[in-house]
RNA sequence: GGCCCCUUGGCGAAACUGGUAAACGCAGUCGACUUAAAAUCGACCGCCUCUGGCUUGCGGGUUCGAGUCCCGCAGGGGCCA
């Protein structure tokens, strides 16, 4: 006996446990059918799931799930980002350890993605914390190593001297250590890098091959790496200088503007700028002055210009009479070109602002087309536009495209000291990633420090290196540092006591690779197999826009790094990416400015008139603005919570149907009622169907029109659902299946009389009935398995395949053409869809309407667009 | 400051390559059922001077035809500085 309401806190327990025993979603891989790799950004096991998961895997599931059923043997794997600060921070208030934290964590969240009825193979799960995954990351950062890929060198950090550790720059908010408060400073600390700038060329080149990614990622990652063309200039010094170098040299994008030329700028940390400091306290005081400023290029340019003039003169390239000033600048920077440029302020607005300020004068050498050359003047805003060259002796006339040319030309021809005095240069923004951490909890770095040996490779036989488990965390400093005995190792070259590197790496090096690793989780013996060979590229990959720079690009990285040490085939790890939106929430705030949760208020009168309440004391609470789900805010819903009260269906259906997955979503309680009531529609209507197709045997040769017309409904949705779905319009595909439930529906309510249902129509209903259940089984599979039990199949609906669309049926036989006369719509036409274009015309022009509007007139022409509109021109 | 994106009813939105603007839903109004409520069902639901006219942030352009393409402006967002 089948009850009333739809109870979705049993369904979805028995089917979760169902598709469990029967290892539904386990993924084979030898299985001979075409391979489909659907993946979702692993999450960081921060304690409990959030609304943003629950859409992001909500999608993923629908793809994985749509595919498997159009005959796809889909992997559809999850993890955990485990390693990071968090895990530190919460070790260090509780008196525990990160590991009981963050596995205790991966225990709550993986029970809570089990509640939302993922079709996920969860034999493949993997933790990036556990060694038998951090294993495989230490051999290829020794493989990188030996392939040239891995470097240790200085570099400039923000060292936090309270919490004795380094900071990456998002962490240092106003100059402070976003956690201790303290003042940072810049230290010049020895670092691990991986050489991503290696492959900056095909990094930047190859997003032209990523067709299946947004746009705006490319463009993200394009800006990131900074190709640009330019020319490096070597400047002579004049001869009564008093420096030791001979030369200064430049690089500059913009060589066409040399003879506008008015100032030379050195970093700070130029060696010419420091030997300068070395003579003149005053300039090493300026020098010192720049270093407190800050790393950051934005902090760099937002503050005030600053210089110094080191009473160094070069000579111009093409005359030596012309000296140019050569100044020490706090907005010139060391790591890019060469870490000194030459000004011309009047094309460049940060050259024009020095300028000004040391009163080194404008002259421009650029000029646009429509102004005249001999009265062009610059005076507030630099021109960077194109134009002709001014004022430039032989490149006059020339384009600056030309101009650029022709100074590489002649600098190239020029010996400077047995070197060209220009060379063309491809430059990027683009620095090698620094990996280092002081950090427990994470990977550690397999290397040993010898005395005698150098930076000595662990063995890889000694893999891995583990995290030792009994650390305190009661003082500031790396862990891994103070720990008694875990640095003290013997050399493994000569024996000799040694010391292990205690930094670990960058949490972002552990979600590098593991897209590969879920292709063959198990292997012991190396990081990847073949496997990864056959499932790469990941055919969709889905998460949020706030990795579009770093983790995509670390990504495509290590692929290309793997390549080079073979353990994969491919360079592009992810064929098809797909960024979708935020989950907002309105947020509440109390009379003394404390946020509000949803849970703790009650809102009262709609639309314009909607006021909150405090439910403990009934005060007033002001209704803010619609914000990112976020814990400062409290303007969160917790998913177990939604689970619990309407069911994973509910929250998945919602969460797809509101609004289009690359855009934000509103959460709103009547949302999810709506979706909740649908649940419900669905399931009346199910019964329904069930019993009017109850006997069905077969269609007739001849199926008549009511019959004729529920085929032509369901399968000319199915066709239109296929669509949206495989371009993941998960939103426009729910309104097609409830635009189908409405027609059944009304179908239904339009028998009068039991005579009226005959055998076609037994088996129309029939038909529709498996397919709406197919349909919506990638978003609702729970309701979807209980539905296609209860109407009589033995399997389950995860395995029944995609019901298959009859595109003749899904065509139209007659359709109604819009009239217009003069471009604005007048009358409708209803005719056959294959109706040739001199009847269309013959039957518009008959109109009533459209004889009244052409009043006696011809029509000059007679516009027909097949199957779309007629438009009659007067 | 530069580059990119967005702007459609009270709200979320739909409209694939220029071709009936507002599908599907949320909220709302009226009605049916009910002692009542919930649930459910039915009707309505952009604006106006309403047999017609107008409407996709604002102004212009291209076109037989513009939400869609082009130019300018305003507002909002993102990335890089």
């Amino acid at each position: 006996m089948r009850s009333e309401r739809y109870n979705s806190r049993e369904a979805e327990a028995k089917w979760q446990k169902k598709w469990a025993e029967l290892e539904t979603f386990r993924t084979d891989n030898n299985d001979p059918r075409p391979k489909y790799y659907v993946l979702e950004m692993f999450p960081y096991p921060s304690g409990r799931i959030h609304m943003g998961h629950v859409r992001n895997y909500a999608m993923g599931d629908v793809v994985a799930r749509y595919k498997r059923a159009r005959g796809f043997n889909v992997l559809h794997p999850m993890g955990w980002d485990a390693f990071g600060m968090p895990a530190e921070n919460a070790a260090m208030q509780n008196k525990s350890h990160p590991a009981k934290w963050t596995y205790e964590n991966i225990a709550t969240m993986r029970g809570q993605l089990k509640s939302m009825g993922l079709s996920l193979d969860w034999s493949r799960e993997i933790a990036t914390c556990d060694p038998s995954y951090y294993k495989h990351q230490q051999r290829l950062f020794l493989d990188f190593l030996q392939a040239g890929l891995v470097t240790r060198k200085k570099s400039k950090v923000n060292w936090d001297p309270v919490d004795l550790t380094v900071l990456a720059n998002e962490q240092v908010i106003d100059g402070r250590g976003w956690r201790s408060g303290a003042l940072i400073e810049q230290r010049e600390l020895t670092q691990w890098f991986l050489k991503i700038t290696d492959f900056a060329e095909d990094l930047s080149a190859s997003l032209a091959t990523l067709d299946r990614w947004p746009e705006k990622v490319r463009l993200m990652q394009r800006n990131w790496i900074g190709r640009s063309e330019g020319l490096r200039v070597r400047f002579k010094l004049a001869p009564n200088n008093t420096a030791d170098a001979t030369t200064i040299e430049v690089y500059t994008t913009r060589p066409d503007t040399l003879f506008g030329a008015k100032f030379i700028a050195l970093a700070p940390d130029h060696p010419i700028s420091l030997a300068a400091g070395a003579k003149d306290p005053e300039i090493a005081a300026f020098i010192e002055e720049c270093r407190r400023m800050g790393t950051s290029v934005a902090a760099l340019e937002t503050a005030e210009k600053k210089g110094m003039d080191t009473g160094l003169r070069v000579q111009h390239p093409f005359d030596p009479d012309w000296q140019i000033p050569v100044y020490i600048a706090n907005f010139v920077l060391m790591d890019y070109g060469t870490g000194a440029i030459f000004g011309c302020p009047a094309h460049d607005q940060r050259d024009l602002d020095f300028a000004h300020l040391k009163g080194l004068g404008v002259t421009p050498v650029v000029c646009p087309a429509g102004q005249d050359p001999a009265t062009f003047q610059i005076d507030r805003t630099a021109y960077d536009g194109d134009g002709l060259l001014i004022n430039s002796r032989f490149l006059d006339g020339l384009t600056p495209e030309a101009a650029q040319d022709e100074v590489a030309r002649r600098l190239e021809a020029v010996m400077i000291d047995g070197a060209a005095q220009g060379a063309r240069q491809v430059n990027f923004k683009l620095r090698d990633w620094g990996i280092s951490r002081q950090r427990y909890w994470g990977c550690p770095i397999p290397i040993i420090h010898c005395e005698v040996c150098g930076t000595t490779p662990v063995p890889i036989k000694d893999l891995p290196v583990t995290l030792p488990e009994d650390v305190t965390f009661d003082r500031p400093g790396n862990p891994l540092e103070h720990h008694p005995t875990w640095k003290h190792v013997a050399c493994p070259s000569c024996g000799k006591a040694a010391r292990r590197e205690t930094d670990t790496m960058d949490t972002f090096v552990d979600s590098s690779w593991y897209y590969a690793r879920f292709t063959d989780p198990a292997i012991t013996d190396a990081p990847t197999s073949a496997a990864a060979n056959h499932w790469l590229p990941v055919d969709q990959y889905i998460g949020g826009i706030e990795h579009a720079i770093l983790h995509l690009l670390y990504s495509r990285f290590f692929a290309r790094a793997m390549q080079m040490t073979g353990h994969l085939a491919v360079k592009e790890p992810f064929a098809g990416l797909f960024t979708q939106g935020m989950v907002v929430h309105e947020t509440y705030r109390a009379s003394d400015g404390s946020w509000r949760s949803p849970g703790e208020i009650r809102i009262e009168g709609t639309t314009e008139g909607r006021r909150a309440f405090a439910l403990t004391d009934g005060a007033p609470v002001s209704i803010g603005p619609i914000e990112k789900m976020s814990k400062s805010k409290r303007n969160t819903v917790d998913p177990d919570e939604i689970i619990g009260a309407y069911g994973a269906d509910t929250a998945r259906w919602f969460m797809l149907s509101d609004s289009p997955p690359d855009r934000d979503v509103i959460w709103s309680e009547e949302g999810v009622q709506g979706a909740a009531r649908y649940v419900q529609q669905i399931w009346r209507l199910v019964s329904e169907l069930t019993e009017l197709s109850a006997g069905a045997t077969g269609f007739s040769d001849d199926v008549p029109a009511p019959a004729l017309e529920i085929r032509k409904i369901v399968h000319s949705h199915l066709l239109r659902v296929q669509d949206h779905i495989e371009r993941l319009r998960f939103n426009t595909a729910i309104a097609d299946i409830r635009k189908m439930t409405n027609a059944l529906s009304a179908s239904i309510a339009s028998i009068t009389d039991p005579a009226e249902i005959t055998p076609d129509l037994r088996a129309a209903y029939a038909e529709a009935l498996d397919m709406l259940i197919q349909m919506f089984a990638p978003m609702m599979p729970h309701l979807a398995e209980e539905c296609w039990a209860d109407t009589g199949h033995t399997g389950l609906v995860a395995e029944a395949g995609w019901p298959v669309a009859d595109a003749q049926l899904a065509a139209q036989d007659t359709i109604t053409l819009p009239v217009q006369v003069n471009g604005k719509k007048r009358a409708e036409l209803v005719i056959d869809s294959d109706a040739p274009n001199g009847q269309i015309e013959a039957e518009a022009l008959k109109l009533d309407v459209v004889a009244r509007e052409l009043n006696g007139r011809t029509p000059k022409k007679v516009i027909i667009v097949p199957k779309r509109i007629v438009n009659v021109v007067v």
